[in-house]
DNA sequence: GAAAAGGTAGACCGATCTGTCTACTATTGT
DNA sequence: ACAATAGTAGACAGATCGGTCTACCTTTTC
């Protein structure tokens, strides 16, 4: 792994745990035994590393969750698949993703405002909301998929909500159940 | 309003549009015209007028939230009145709170880890859960409030990030459709 | 009318922040 | 072989941070 990708893995670590203004650049230079001058070779500034720290957590879930979502071919299988998925992740059983400590783009959001970093957050959920929606397209007519899709991802962004400041580990399960009932008995 | 009281709210005010590591105790002072030897008279350091911020949010969205709720005297009633409410804040018609910026404890919330003030902002968010779980107990057996009070609250935090990072104004409204659809048909 | 409490302005301290820079070394592509 | 690239250690600059302090003023309360 390079030195560049190496500041991005600790740096998206830290600021997953720690917030993105409490954490240094010296801290992430002492974490990672890089030098100053190499991480500021690869990153004009800290927003710059934080620009690419969004974009690896971003392709890193897209990858997961579409992955196990495009295994399957019923509208219903899709859902289950997401939200078992969202289950795994609270309770620590996925690994590419780090151990669940809430959204990362909720929480980098909420350090900025008026900010390109608050447009690149936006568009992580703005994927996953078009994925939804295409992926229910295949199942229902485009404005009763559209519909789903909206109900779907609010039940996720609540349940990851739930999971982490509310401490409820079967957010995901409770959230499952009340997707499973939008959709339309076949 | 007293000093103690002005530190108070325009410390919100910073904190909930920036951030609170964002905002330095400078900035407070100036936009609050108070002397910093006042300000530490009142708070022993910038943590314990944190501490104070979140008491005083807590204090203001419960005041709120449960008055709209307390004025309901059925389970559709009060259900209504909840994601109405969110509405109303998710466009900017609540004077009380602020404008909208998404929930102040789940920002707070990710700016810490291990720390005193998430103990503060999981005690806000269970305090919502006690409270419509016990206006739930009227209408339903003990085990089926719980379950139905997990459930609306999960549909309101889904609602509140939906309506901030995924710019969704109409997110109480699809989460009002999805709540009232849980109660069972009287 | 004296004491106590609350207030102001702002200098100051030590720590930490992002970012620059010097000087030097190792690797790699052509 | 040589130039470009990627790397090291760490001093340094300038700004800002939270917090302390002196010196003085105003209001309230007993």
């Amino acid at each position: 792994m390079s030195k560049r990708d190496e500041l991005i893995q600790k740096a998206f670590e830290l600021f997953y745990c720690h917030g993105v203004h409490s954490v240094g650049i010296n801290q992430i230079l002492v974490h990672t035994g890089v030098a100053k001058k190499t991480l500021y070779h690869h990153f004009s500034s800290k927003e710059a590393l934080l620009e690419a720290v969004i974009a690896y957590r971003d392709a890193r879930f897209q990858a997961w969750l579409f992955g196990i979502m495009d295994a399957e071919h019923t509208s219903r299988g899709v859902i289950e698949a997401m939200f078992d998925g969202l289950d795994q992740w609270f309770n620590d059983q996925v690994s590419t993703l780090m151990p669940f400590q809430g959204c990362f783009f909720v929480k980098v959001n909420g350090e900025f405002v008026q900010h390109r970093v608050n447009q690149l957050c936006h568009a992580h959920k703005q994927a996953i909301l078009d994925y939804v929606t295409r992926r229910l397209s295949a199942f229902y007519p485009a404005e009763q998929a559209s519909t789903l899709a909206h109900q779907i991802v609010l039940l996720k962004e609540g349940a990851i909500a739930q999971a982490y400041l509310g401490q409820d580990k079967h957010a995901a399960q409770v959230a499952k159940t009340m997707a499973l009932a939008l959709l339309p008995a076949a």
